[in-house]
DNA sequence: GCATATTTGTCCGTATGTATA
DNA sequence: CTATACATACGGACAAATATG
């Protein structure tokens, strides 16, 4: 999608939603957060305050605040008086994402006692379909989903949040990988059988499942980065 | 502190900052960031936007966008319509950052094969500074500072912007607690205690006093909450 | 390296909507 | 229920920093 096309969006995606949200910065905000999920920004993209005013339907102040929040979130790198970017990853910030997932997701694995496997499945299921309608970037988001299912068994709000942001951060970073089917497809099977192992009650086994999964995960993305 | 001693300070803060760091919009949220640390706006305060743009030099915009920032770090809360005010913790949070904090602090502590003792003690030490003034408040600060260190040892610079964040949140409830120096001097010893096991290699005897000290923390600021 | 155009940073005045005494 | 205080949001203005030719 080319960023005029985006741009063109959001009169819909903000009309649409400002009847219903809370403020017009939060709002802007969910717009253009689902914009740079979508592709519709990508990584390195100038985000100028002049060019989304009229689209956008706000004045510069509240723009100026929904910049804020998604700095906030990572997703917009903001410059001093250079303007705000779409957030580019680097492969230092790939490694250290997956240091803290290998921490949090192992942990929340090994030490649930009651694994949500019905949100596991459903996330293998959904990834599934997304392959058969071959939206690559769908099953990605999928098995960041399966993922989510395994920390959100811990059932802490602040873990869910903190797995939130994380995952974000990984998204921007699949936009940025060369071929997303040969990326994203091998992990559905992966993930399927750590969703097996659960269910039988392995659960060391889908630990270690899990660890394999993201130290290769880890390399792939890391390989696309430092190239 | 009263509020009007406090909004008395602003100018001094501000206008030092001013002059060294970011926007002014950073600028101001670092400031009423500091003030909310100390305790000079508490718990269920209402911030009156009205009120500080004087004190602050900044205008509303302004003040807004540093709003923003400070209610993304959960130190604000704000009310659509009602206003900004200084976040009340309640038990649930008490419960969820205890949660995480154990997930965290233990997986830390065990799979880190480099322990940064000499920061651990260096908070133990910093800590009982602290209690010899009896500023009972910076011991509490002096041991969020020792679990840093266990955390910072993993060498993740968002497990440690994770742990930051859980912190500040931690010592909005400080301020609740009724007596500062028994709920905070125990903890000292406890701490030098974690730091002597592990200089002597012994982690895992560090890993479950550690355990039981959360256990412990938790229980006594959650009776505080919920009474 | 310079002059110019663009964009950001900041402030102000004001109109409107909402909550509370 | 009215009045008042306050938050929300807009648009215009100008200085300062930056990008461009």
């Amino acid at each position: 999608m080319s960023v005029e096309d985006a741009v063109g969006r959001l009169r819909d995606l903000a009309g649409a939603r400002r009847r219903s949200h809370g403020t017009a910065a939060e709002v802007t905000a969910d717009t253009l957060r689902e914009l740079i999920m979508e592709g519709g920004l990508r990584p390195g993209d100038r985000v100028v305050e002049e060019s989304l005013l009229e689209p956008l339907e706000v004045s510069r102040n509240t723009l100026r605040e929904a910049f804020r929040l998604l700095v906030r979130e990572k997703l917009l790198e903001h410059k001093v008086n250079r303007g705000v970017f779409v957030r580019v990853l680097t492969a230092t910030d790939v490694d250290d994402l997956f240091t803290v997932r290998v921490l949090i997701e192992l942990t929340a694995l090994r030490r649930s006692r009651e694994p949500n496997w019905t949100a596991m499945t459903e996330a293998v299921a959904q990834g599934r379909a997304y392959a058969a309608a071959e939206d690559w970037l769908g099953v990605g988001t999928a098995n960041m989903r399966f993922h989510k299912a395994i920390v959100a068994s811990v059932g802490s709000a602040r873990l869910d949040e903190i797995m939130d942001q994380l995952t974000a951060e990984l998204r921007l970073g699949f936009h940025e990988m060369g071929d997303p089917r040969a990326f994203h497809e091998k992990y559905l099977t992966r993930n399927a059988a750590i969703a097996d192992a659960v269910s039988q009650g392995d659960i060391e086994g889908a630990v270690l499942q899990l660890q394999e999964y993201l130290d290769d995960a880890k390399s792939e993305m890391l390989a696309a980065f430092t190239a």
